[in-house]
Parts: structure tokens; sequence; C-alpha cells
DNA sequence: ACAATTTTTGTTTTT
DNA sequence: CAAAAATTGT
């Protein structure tokens, strides 16, 4: 799955661009050609050079996991000298590096005690309660929310949104909206991603001396995946690079692009604002063959807007790149889990070798259930998010109170979680009185408590309520342990709890306990718990999205119909298109020998049935580069009676992987037992003869 | 005010 | 089909 760790093998190109320091880079870099090794090794190699100048470089990748790759690969290219201190890089997300620069320097900017950092779902909380608010249609609210981060992440203010607007039939409403937004977050003492990165910005425009200080302190930039980096991102960046910077991407694959606006062409951009910069390319493709670079090629050039890269490669052509046309989505699943038990049987390529891959994940469902029935080990990746679930929330709300009393979005939430028996109408006076005075909920219930015009009944309710939360936030120098134990103690809430919900506060225990509470609480909104599939020897199932930085020997694409790739929903416009084109195109690259894609005639999307025609991309394809093959329907009574029964009792007397002997090829290891009750057969992998298939009977084989 | 029932909705996803 | 939202009934 990782990328090939040969790692002095380095080709002419990436080591040009490793050795240039006349000034800014921009390396224009084709699906597997050695991205990301040009970035940790460029760090190494200036490390190396004058560890005094280059151990405090700013390395920003996009998602957490390609920055916690980043950071290994790093480590292991510089080497595991005690001497290094790998925490204090500067390696993460865009996110996470604004955060730690704003909790160093964040007095600068007015920022009194401690935010809270809100991800979209409180965004959502939020907006939708503005909008009830202000009695629009609620149900907007995603894409009112889309639309607020889109002006923030190109640093629009509602100022400048209102005079550059204003005669135009712009939508007044939202910017009010906006405003709101913007006021309420304020009140409450959060702060959203975009202005994680805003405020950073401003911090550095406002405060020359700290910017400076960055400036020193990054003495080189190296950022992975540039083509993904927004117009705020992007200021940033130019704020604190001169000519010590180096970006790399790939305009082809991008695949979060058309859910905004237009936006302009970032690659274009870094060429013109940083004038002597210079173009690199790495077309040389150390990860597909020569099939799988066609192909992909083919489909990807009929896209309007992108820069013309040839990739090439040294690989072999390898084998033909196959699509499969099935006449329902069972036969297609069927025909994957059959064809990957035979790859696996060969015994070139194990389990972990190979991924699935969908556009939707409820397409997972029939794939899954195919692969139980050949008894084939997998793992669905990017389907469960533990801190989204209800009741983790609950609890991160808590937690987040005793942090900053002033969350407005958490409070609400547990007001009356467990029940305190605070009405709708008392509820509502709260919240006018906090309109009313620009004040934080927490605020205005103790002013309304001293106040007078409250029935005492109402009055020691909500005293008990701010004597909680004061209880609670007494000390925020604890652990996230030692803070849940505070919540289970002081509420009645967590006895409330199924066991479901137990065992997953129990893991974030377990997995994070020792965490000081604040860190906690960053590392909630800015992390995503991804599932690590390395060293599991099981088959991989993602969406297209998930596979992003991935790579894989064995790629299926299934689910090739048009209205699934491209999604019904990305039609409309050639931008839509584009990108649908995009995720289709980065699917097939993450294949490094063989790919197969696949599509279903039939297909059961929610409650009802659809008759799929084969997804237009595909006539993209020269006919002459590709294996077509289509599978006939099998007589319906035929097929359903062949295969009902899940043959699930028969009992193996061996496991995969246990040890056995052969009396005449020695030591083995069991990859799989398949077969009749009385006529099973087993396949052995002897590292010394390679794999063999046996009939148990004959084979005289020894447990050991 | 809260539980039970009916209606609606439905991509992907990072921070 | 299944979860979430909206509506109705007690």
């Amino acid at each position: 799955m990782s990328e090939n760790l040969s790692l002095d093998k380095l080709s002419e190109q990436q080591e040009a661009a490793i050795e240039y320091m006349e000034g800014p880079v921009l390396v224009l870099a084709g699906a597997g050609c050695g991205k990301t090794q040009l970035i940790t090794h460029k760090y190494a190699r200036l490390y190396n050079k004058d560890r005094e100048k280059y151990s405090t470089m700013l390395a920003v990748a996009l998602t957490n996991k390609a920055a916690d790759e980043m950071r290994d690969r790093i480590a292991y290219a510089i080497g595991s000298d005690p001497s290094n201190n790998l925490k204090g890089m500067w390696v993460g997300t865009f996110y996470s590096q604004c955060n730690r620069i704003l909790l160093k320097e964040k007095a600068a900017i007015g920022i009194t005690g401690d935010y809270v950092i809100y991800d979209s779902e409180d965004q959502c909380r939020l907006i939708r309660h503005i909008l009830n608010d202000m009695k629009l249609y609620e149900a907007l609210y995603k894409g009112v929310a889309s639309k607020i981060s889109y002006f923030k992440s190109s640093l629009l203010t509602p100022d400048e949104l209102f005079s550059t607007y204003n005669n135009f039939d712009f939508d007044e409403k939202l910017l009010k909206v906006y405003v709101r937004y913007q006021d309420e977050m304020r009140r409450t003492n959060a702060l959203d991603y975009d202005d994680l990165i805003s405020y950073t910005i401003r911090l550095f425009e406002e405060n020359p001396d700290i910017l400076n200080k960055y400036r020193e302190i990054f003495s080189y930039i190296l950022v992975d995946e540039f083509q993904d980096t927004s117009y705020a991102q992007y200021q940033f960046l130019k704020l604190l690079a001169t000519n010590n910077i180096l970006v790399a991407g790939d305009d082809d694959q991008t695949i979060y692009k058309s859910r905004d606006f237009e936006s302009e062409n970032i690659l274009a951009k870094f060429e013109a604002d940083f004038d002597n910069a210079r173009l690199m390319r790495l077309e040389q493709s150390f990860r597909c063959t020569q099939n799988i670079l066609k192909v992909s090629g083919s489909v990807i050039s009929k896209n309007t807007y992108r820069k013309q890269k040839i990739l090439w490669t040294d690989k072999q052509s390898g084998e033909k790149v196959c699509h499969y046309w099935f006449m329902a989505e069972e036969d297609e699943a069927k025909y994957i889990a059959k064809n990957i038990k035979d790859l696996y049987l060969k015994g070139n390529y194990a389990y972990s070798d190979i991924a699935i891959l969908y556009r939707v994940n409820l397409q997972s469902r029939v794939i899954e259930e195919a692969l139980k029935n050949e008894r084939i080990p997998f793992k669905v990746i990017g389907s469960s998010m533990i801190y989204h679930k209800r009741e983790t929330k609950d609890l991160i709300s808590y937690l987040r109170l005793m942090w900053n009393k002033d969350d407005n979005v958490s409070i609400r939430w547990i007001i009356n979680q467990p029940n305190r028996g605070i009405t709708v109408n008392t509820l509502n006076k709260i919240e006018n009185e906090a309109k009313k005075e620009g004040i934080s909920i927490y605020k205005a219930i103790v002013k309304l408590c001293a106040a007078k015009g409250l029935s005492t009944s109402v009055k020691e309710k909500l005293n008990n309520f701010i004597a909680l939360l004061d209880l609670l936030s007494e000390n925020k120098s604890i652990t996230l342990s030692e803070a849940i134990k505070l919540v289970g103690t002081h509420t009645s809430y967590i006895e409330a709890l199924d066991e479901n919900a137990l065992n997953d506060i129990s893991e974030i225990m377990f997995r994070s306990g020792n965490l000081p509470l604040g860190e906690f609480l960053s590392d909630v909104s800015l992390t995503t718990t991804n599932d690590d599939v390395r060293g599991m020897s099981c088959v991989s199932l993602m969406t297209l999205y998930n596979v992003k930085g991935m790579e894989f020997p064995v790629v299926f694409i299934s689910g090739l119909e048009d209205g699934l790739i491209p999604y019904f929903k990305a039609t409309e416009t050639s931008e839509e298109l584009d990108e649908e084109r995009r995720l289709f195109y980065l699917g097939m690259t993450r294949a490094r020998d063989i790919l197969f894609m696949t599509g279903a005639k039939k297909r059961r999307l929610y409650a009802k049935f659809q008759n799929q025609e084969p997804s237009r991309f595909l006539k993209d394809i020269p006919k002459d580069c590709c294996l077509w093959i289509e599978k006939n329907a099998i007589p319906a009574n035929v097929a359903s009676k062949a295969q009902p029964q899940p043959q699930q009792p028969v009992e193996f007397p061996y496991n995969t992987g246990c040890r056995v002997k052969h009396p005449k090829w020695g030591v083995g290891v069991i990859r799989d037992c398949y077969g009749e009750k009385n006529d099973i057969k087993v396949t052995v992998n002897f590292p010394n003869v390679g794999v063999k298939r046996l009939a148990l009977k004959y084979a005289n084989l020894e447990k050991i």
C-alpha cells in the first residue's frame, strides 16, 4: 500500500527539484510519480545539510493521514537519531499548524480565554439555529453553510460582499445570515476551520514582527497536494514565503473543487504571483503499468481545463485492463469476490494488495455479502465515525463547556440533556437576552438569574445548571479521563447510556485518556479517526474519495455505470462532469499492476430497482487498450437454485496462517482451505517451492 | 410536554 | 431500505 520505499532511487527530475534552491518551485507531478517522496527527501536533504537552519521547516499536507505519513517518511529518511526533535517539527495540515500558531500568539489579536474549534457539524447546528431564528427556511442550512464557508475561505468579509454585490440581485438574506453567524461565533468564543486560517493571516498582517519571526522559523516551506489549496491557505503561504518554497500538485487529482463556486486555477496563480517561480515536471510514473497509464490517460485527456502531462513508465505493459458488464449487481459482486479468490490462490497477491472502489458507500453492501460467501477477509474503510455519533457528541459538548462556558452550540445541545425541566419558553427568554446584550447564553442565564422577572422555581433550575457548569469548569488543566469522570459524577447523563455508547466512550478514553483536556478538544475537531489498514491482511473496500493518496497492486472499480460514475447529481455542468472524471481517473491510477472495472445493468438504489447503462466515460477508452467482456444473463431459475445455501457449516481443519510440514516440501504456511467435506483442498505457501494446491487426503500434512 | 406515527429524504468528504 | 424530520395524538 505504501509507495516504494526504495528511498535511494530518485529520478533525475526529482533530484533536480530537490537540489534547486534558487527560488520558488512549482512541481507538476502525475499520479504515482513520487511527489510525496520528493517532498520528504527535500526535507531530509536540507535537514541533514544544515540542521541549525533547517530544523524548523514548514511542511503541509491536505489531510491528517497524509501529514502523518509525511512525518513518518521524513523521520525514516533523516534516520532515527534520537537528537532529532520530531515532535517540534512543523509538519501537519494547514489547520493544525495555524492552530498551533494561534495558540502561541492569540493574545496579539485579542483572543482571550480558551477558544473551541467548531467542526462542520457544529457550524451546521449554529446555522440552523440562526435560520430558524430569522424565520428563514431551515432546510437550506447545508447550502448556506457551504456558501459561508466559501466566503470565508476566500477571505471575503460581509462588508466586502455588501459593497461588491450591492447592485446585483445578490442574496441579501444570505449575507445577513453570514453577519449573524460571525457575530454568534465571536460571542461564543469559537473558531471554525476557516477562522483558523484567516485569523492567522490577520495576525501576520497586523503584527509584522510576529510575521517576521515565523518567516525566520520557516526556513523552507514544502506543500503537498497544492492543487487543493484554498485561497486563504494560499494567502497564508504567500505571506510567509519568498524564495524558499516548493509546492507540488497535480491538477488532475482535484476532487473537492466544483462543489464550491468557480475557483481560480491555483497553479496558474502561483506562477503569476511568484514571478521567478520555476516549473518542474515529474512525468515518470513509478506506479502504474503502461496499460493502466494508457487507459487512464485516455480518460483524463477529455477534461477541458488541465495542464497537459505526458506520463510514461519503465514498467512492463502488464495485464490488460478489463471491463466487465453484468446483468445484476449480485453477479458483479460475485465475480469480484471469485476473482480475488483466484488471485489470492495463485499466490502472487495477498489480500492486503487488493482494493475494491466504488462511488457511494451503499454499494459496499452487496460486495460485502459476496466476500463473506467466499470467506475473504475485508475491511470497509471510512464508514464509521465515532466522534460523530450522538452520544459521543453529548459528551464532547460537556467537555467543551468545561473548557469554554460560552460555547453556545454545546450549551443548547445539553441544556436539557438530561432533562432539567427548562421549558421552551424560558429558553426563548434566554436567547432573547443573549441576542439583545450581545453575550453568550451562559452569561445571559447568569444575568437573568440576578435580575427579577423569572419565577423562583425557574431560577432554581437555571442556577443549578449554572452551578454545574461552574463546578465542572473549575479546573481546566486536567486530563481527558479525569474530565470524563467529573462529568460522570456530576450529571446523571452517563448512567443513561446504552452499552454501545459506553463502548464508544471507553474507546475514546483508551485512545486519548492521558491527553490534557484542551489538547484532546482540538484533536477531536482537527483530526478524524482514519482506520489504518496497514499491516492487516484483508481486502480494502472504500469510496473513490477515500483512496486518494494510496496505491494497491490490484484495484477493482465497481459500479461503472451512468448515474454512479458520473454520479447522477453531478452531470449538469461541465465542471461537475470534469470532477467526476478526475475521480474516476484517481481511482484508475491507484493500481500498480492490475485494474478491473465492472458494472451491472440491474442495480437497487434505495428502494427501487434501476436499469443502468455503462458509464459514458468508458467511451473515451480506445477499444484496443482494454478487454471488454459482457457476461450474459444466467437463466433466472438456474442462477437462483444454484447458489442459495449459505454453506457455512463446513469446518476446516486448518486456518489460514497456520504452519504445516509436508514430507517432500518441508515447512509451509496455509493460505487457504476450501472444498467439500470429504474432499478438502488446501493452498500452502512453501517458501522454497512456491504456492501449491493440495488435496488434504493425499498430502500427509503435519500440523506444527 | 412528550411519545407515537407518518412523511421525507437520500453523494462524496477534509479540516 | 433506513434514518431523520415533521406531524399528530394523548
